[in-house]
DNA sequence: GAATCGTGGCA
DNA sequence: TTGCCAAGATT
């Protein structure tokens, strides 16, 4: 029999110590839900916060949005990374207001259709914006349920099939309440079981928890592969990114060469984001981000 | 399943 | 200083 945790301790600790995160307010709309959820995947909360609160003041619904160039979006998305996520939050936005009113679906098979949006977020959003019944599984989540449930130090290799169904597990029956539960164990999980130094003595479950029982054995599995960032793709990309970001109006390419010393590097990654839709290149051969070259958009 | 895709703070 | 880590999605 797996060790469970128990909903309602948790969700108590929950009440008490959960940040006042202003996607949390009862006044957030679904679409401010949405938003927080993409913003935050993989970036911290504090590099979100205020950036969240730009585009809510600027574009309150997913039809403003919509109504915005990728070039004005590409720049309001500043240097949270990953600025493919601004792309697609801005094609969902797109489609929410043509083919949904407007409004965020609260279904999750409706949500997975949009792009951007995957297994984590369809259910947190329709779990934190409409209090849906679904397992939401984060990285937070899982680690917190692989020593919680399994005693390990840590959770292994995500299998989102295995790892919904673990949470499913240990979901509420009530509607309300499993919202709730989710959000209080992806809090435990940022705040309490971290990753690096859990603060076990604050834990509300510590007393059921089945890696404490273990005696809190060292993670097992496979070594967890680390990303590197210096010298790579990524790093360029975001090199080159950023000059347009600061540049009012098209660059030729001289300004973006001196970003990198590999030309090989630097036009490869170049040529990338082209394909990715990140910049564009106009007619006399400068370079700006979509929407942004002059030559209007017809 | 593995690789790729930004950025910056912190131990 | 440097490696680890942060509310993943896509191919």
């Amino acid at each position: 029999m797996a060790v469970s945790i128990d909903a309602e301790t948790l969700i108590d600790w929950f009440d008490d110590c959960g940040r006042d995160l202003p996607w949390r307010h009862a006044e957030c709309t679904p679409w401010g839900v949405l938003v927080s959820e993409i913003m935050l995947q993989q970036t911290p909360v504090a590099r979100v916060e205020p950036v969240w609160h730009e585009w809510m003041a600027r574009w309150p619904a997913p039809s403003a949005l919509a109504a915005a160039s990728q070039g004005e979006v590409l720049r309001a998305w500043g240097k949270l990374g990953y600025p493919r996520r601004a792309l697609r939050l801005h094609e969902a936005a797109t489609a929410i207001a043509a083919e949904h009113g407007d409004v965020v679906p609260s279904d999750v098979d409706v949500l997975l259709a949009l792009p951007g949006i995957g297994a984590y977020t369809a259910r947190a959003v329709a779990a934190f914006a409409y209090g849906k019944r679904a397992p939401v599984v984060d990285t937070n989540v899982r680690r917190v349920v692989a020593r919680a449930v399994h005693g390990a130090g840590d959770a292994g290799p995500a299998s989102n099939t295995r790892d919904m169904a673990d949470v499913a597990a240990l979901l509420p029956v009530a509607e309300g309440r499993a919202a709730r539960f989710s959000a209080a164990l992806m809090e435990l999980g940022a705040l309490v079981c971290t990753a690096r130094s859990p603060r076990c003595a604050d834990c509300p479950v510590h007393e059921r928890c089945a890696w404490q029982r273990a005696g809190r054995p060292a993670y097992a599995g496979p070594a967890k592969a680390v990303q590197k960032f210096a010298g790579t793709d990524r790093q360029v990309r975001g090199l080159l990114l950023d000059v347009l970001r600061g540049s009012e109006g098209p660059v030729w390419k001289e300004s973006l060469d001196v970003v990198w010393p590999d030309a090989g590097q630097r036009d490869r990654c170049l040529d990338s984001l082209l394909v990715d839709g990140l910049v564009e290149q106009a007619p006399d051969g400068r370079f700006a981000l979509p929407g942004e070259t002059g030559q209007g958009v017809s």
